[in-house]
DNA sequence: GTCATAAGATAACGAACGTTATATAATGCT
DNA sequence: AGCATTATATAACGTTCGTTATCTTATGAC
């Protein structure tokens, strides 16, 4: 059945969304191609159709998780002024953040997918990454531009390290409380911030 | 063909340590049972001889890995005395450990997996980090108990964080540049580190 | 209206999955 | 020496894997 090209694109997207969420929710060994399409609520027929293989759905899915990342960093400087830091430290490590693999952040699920991965998806990786922490260094002030880079990537590595680590454990208030405490310690590790607004 | 009590034990002891490279080189889904068990020398015969499931192997794995981190603690903090955060640090983001995942740490590598996991091997986690953050927290010195414990659990998420950050890089020096970033973050986040010798 | 095009469904491929059943053979006991 | 036990190998189970080939049918151009 072939159809509109908007129908392509609109296809092509539900697949590439269906993608993320899967291999968020289990991993990229952990979903196979027709359990991708199935959550698209397409065939594997649209899949193919739509990518070369699975390999580079998930580096599709890799790119534009991040790329989330790179258009929601601005917004939350932009909403938070001075407390940016502090409220996405909190959303990061937040209950429902923790509980929401498939619609979380793809740093905190993909990181470890992508140490297993090919060369491809560790330069889709590097390349976001690089711009992830750039947008929030910019964000600081404070110290040297390399030192606001050290706090950046301190920051993000708590905020990464720390959801996994409490999405690890087993009862809910010892979650809730490591999760309390990295959250003050992603903080602390950010140094001041700036306030542009 | 059956074999002396201690041969037995010392296949489980293969599979058992095959089954931990394996899981933490490829993850839990990466890895089928014959993979396990070539891996360790046997066949899936041996295998199911000794674990009762792919799963039972998994937290087997996990718990053995884990008990590895809890007596290389107690060592470090003896064999390095008050430079002891530093020295695991250093070890954490060396270049030796972010190269080999199948023989590195367990929290590195199977936290993420945990995360997928089921309650069992939930169960499993949260024990074996909280004696981990135990004594850690046990090796600083300064400010209440709660407070080293903040600190233990953030010195832990810096590294359990970074080094899937810098894995999951392309560029070797961009990588080996913010390994040594987060080495010093992960050193202040720890704070004053007791010297008990 | 006809027809080439192509999006997507369906079916099939061999390989690998986790697991179970059966076969083999080395052991400890008698 | 012979026998029950059992650790491990081997073989087979049905299922799912990633991918390719074929089929169907809605579309846009004429």
């Amino acid at each position: 059945m072939r159809y509109t090209p908007e129908q392509k694109e609109e296809t092509k997207k539900k697949i590439l969304e269906a993608a993320g969420e899967s291999f968020r929710s289990h991993g990229y060994a952990g979903v196979g191609v027709d359990g991708l399409a199935k959550h698209a609520g397409v065939t594997s027929g649209a899949f193919y159709s739509n990518f070369k293989s699975k390999k580079e759905a998930f580096d599709a899915a890799l790119s534009f998780g991040l790329d989330e990342v790179i258009t929601a960093l601005p917004k939350f400087q932009q909403d938070n002024g001075s407390d940016w830091i502090k409220a996405f430290a909190q959303y990061y490590l937040s209950k429902s953040h923790r509980k929401d693999l498939a619609c979380g952040c793809a740093m905190a699920t993909l990181t470890s997918e992508v140490v297993r991965a090919d060369t491809k998806a560790h330069t889709v990786y590097e390349n976001k990454m690089l711009k992830i922490v750039d947008l929030i260094a910019d964000g600081l002030s404070g110290g040297s531009e390399d030192e606001k880079l050290v706090r950046a990537w301190s920051f993000l590595s708590i905020l990464i390290g720390g959801i996994n680590v409490v999405r690890a454990l087993k009862t809910a208030s010892v979650s809730d409380d490591i999760a309390m405490m990295l959250e003050e310690s992603a903080i602390n590790a950010a140094g001041k911030v700036k306030n542009r607004f």
